[in-house]
DNA sequence: TGCGTTACGGTTGAG
DNA sequence: TACTCAACCGTAACG
């Protein structure tokens, strides 16, 4: 349940706990940044923490990117049916192996890598619960077919002497969505969904690019974002891709210097005034007016209603756009 | 005074 | 469907 208005910090400014600040806000920590402007000037007009400024900017000088990180999920399994099918045989050929050796043997084969290998413990759970029900299932079938007087109590080590059921299986691992499936690789689990720069998020790309009519080639296409979390805040942004940014100014550049500029900032809204989930989902707000964007359609572009766009926040373009550089949110 | 770091209370979403 | 868990968030406080 959301509340119905937001916490009000120590500057005054607005804030949801645990909610991100809206993009709006942070490009403009980093413009504002860019400019020379000190941290703490900024934390003072933008009434956000220093601790806050600190963190955005240092992420920023570290990604690239100006967006949240993907809030939410689970870590991707190490345990894939791959790495117990592995497991499996490694106990097979050597009954007696340990769980360190196992390790140590997915790590020397390529199976997994020092990021994603299972821990001893894990070993230890596979062999125990995975390995040993099925082996023991396994070895009752085959026992059932072929011993019709009972026996008694099975071989040590009898639960690894049976075929694979799952084999057919294991040899298929399910690749996360938007990670690559190289084998042997380091899997992000969480890479960021786009790259921009910011100058690019300031307009002067939007300038060369607009007016043709379609997607700038260096832009991938939507189906190319994954996007889960990031910068996607309560409210939505359905037309987030398509969003087109229109100059206000009259020799059609966008009015960069209006938006980036501190004097400009319109004053930061009262909390009696502004609702921070409006700023995430329904009326402008302070934080962007007279920013001079407007959206394709020409109503006003509300950094929340439809927040600047997560795949437009990331300069290391040419980077993301080869793929070269996943960065995972979880850098920092 | 400026700023990096961290504890804290909160939200989120995959499993 | 409800719950758990581990990721994230921004603030506040500390050094």
């Amino acid at each position: 349940m959301r509340p119905a208005f937001g916490e009000v910090n120590q500057l005054g400014g607005v804030f949801v706990n645990g909610r991100p600040l809206p993009n709006a806000i942070r490009l403009r920590i980093v413009e504002l940044a860019q400019l020379g402007i000190r941290p703490c000037d900024i934390s003072r007009q933008l009434r956000v923490s220093h601790g806050c400024v600190s963190k955005i900017l240092a992420r920023y000088n570290e990604t690239g990117s100006i967006l949240p990180g993907a809030i939410g999920g689970s870590k991707p399994r190490v345990t894939t049916p791959t790495v117990v099918k592995h497991i499996r045989t490694y106990k097979q050929r050597d009954p007696g192996i340990f769980a360190w050796e196992i390790r140590d043997r997915l790590l020397a084969d390529g199976v997994c890598d020092k990021y994603n290998v299972p821990s001893v413990s894990s070993i230890s759970r596979i062999l125990r619960n995975k390995i040993g029900n099925l082996a023991q299932q396994g070895h009752y079938d085959s026992y059932k077919q072929h011993q019709p007087a009972p026996q008694p109590a099975l071989p040590y080590n009898h639960i690894y002497s049976y075929p694979s059921p799952i084999t057919a299986a294991a040899a298929k691992v399910p690749t996360p969505p938007g990670v690559p499936a190289i084998p042997g690789s380091v899997a992000m689990p969480r890479t960021w969904p786009s790259s921009h720069s910011v100058t690019d998020i300031l307009g002067i790309r939007s300038i060369t690019d607009q007016g043709k009519g379609s997607r700038p080639a260096s832009i991938p296409p939507p189906e190319a974002f994954s996007f889960r979390n990031y910068g996607v805040l309560p409210g939505g942004c359905p037309d987030l891709i398509n969003l087109k940014f229109m100059p206000s100014a009259p020799n059609g550049l966008p009015a960069v210097s209006s938006f980036v500029s501190a004097s400009s900032m319109a004053p930061y809204p009262t909390p009696a005034q502004v609702s921070p989930y409006m700023t995430y989902s329904a009326a402008p707000s302070g934080y962007v007016a007279g920013h001079g964007w407007q959206h394709a359609s020409g109503t006003p572009l509300s950094p929340h209603n439809c927040d600047i766009p997560a795949s437009l926040a990331f300069k290391g373009m040419q980077a993301a756009r080869e793929g070269s550089h996943s960065v995972t949110a979880s850098a920092l």
